[in-house]
DNA sequence: CCATATTCTTGACTTGTTCAAGAAAAAGGG
DNA sequence: CCCTTTTTCTTGAACAAGTCAAGAATATGG
């Protein structure tokens, strides 16, 4: 775990979910894989080192097909732009810095899948549920004391 | 509970807390108590119902002002815009509906402030957290299936 | 290698929100 | 009750993230 794929691996991985097989996806899976938690722009960033050329309406396409498909995971605190990381299907949660805005991984503290009850559920037919725990970082809570 | 309170009270409220008692800061609390849920755009429109002329500008300020002072809420489930609720200080969580959008209030599954361990909080001082469960509403999953 | 469906490029546009300057209004002291 | 000071509101422009749309380019199956 952690490792970041080779760019077969990556490509594996797109043919996997019926997608093909592009330079800006698999750059952009690649990126996502490299850079946890990184927001829309850093990917682009990131795509652009490689491929300079890529426009940004192809890293968006590709951050939301890889979405849709389940390859990448998209987060979204409030206050924050999207974000994106490759682990998924692990239901694990994030902390977020209310100060510097970084974001950890944070496995759930129950076991499997354990928040999802809520006490009245009001007849919703629930999927997912996602925690987010706020406070402040290291760096920022010694900074700030 | 649930009562919308009445202008003295929330004049009062503004008070409490040491802000002056405006038009538009009484009418946009008033709103966000009538209004749970209400993203920015509703509460302009119901500020204005009783104070046509406030700008919108007034109106952000007021939320702004409001909620750093703890009398409203934000929440801001990924992909939507921001909301304002009035109940505040109670530990609630929320259930958003995937395809329609709609937010619900949901009791805490486990008493008073218990999601608020982590299982490894990688030296964060955490102060809140977040729940939100995802899923389809009552309508939206019979109207789906 | 070709045909077809998908994806990418380009560039304009929307939406939600913020910034800034001056006008208006609230609160406290005389 | 009026005046002064500080805060808040209005006006109008600006901004950032993300989306839309048309045509060019590219991947895939045959």
């Amino acid at each position: 775990m952690g490792d970041v794929p080779a760019t077969n691996d990556l490509e594996q991985m797109l043919r996997e979910v019926g997608l093909r097989v592009t330079r800006p996806r698999v750059a952009v899976l690649g990126a996502v894989h490299t850079l946890p938690h990184a927001d829309t722009d850093s990917i682009l960033g990131a795509v652009r080192a490689e491929l300079p050329e890529v426009s940004h309406q192809a890293v968006y396409d590709s951050l939301h097909t890889l979405t849709a498909k389940g390859l990448v995971r998209r987060i979204q605190p409030s206050g924050s732009v999207s974000r994106y990381e490759s682990r998924v299907g692990d239901n694990h949660h994030h902390a977020v810095c209310r100060s510097c805005g970084v974001i950890v991984d944070v496995d759930c503290a129950h076991g499997a899948a354990p928040c999802l009850t809520a006490s009245d559920d009001h007849g919703f037919v629930i999927d997912e549920a996602e925690v987010i725990y706020w406070g402040l970082c290291p760096d920022c809570s010694t900074a700030s004391s």
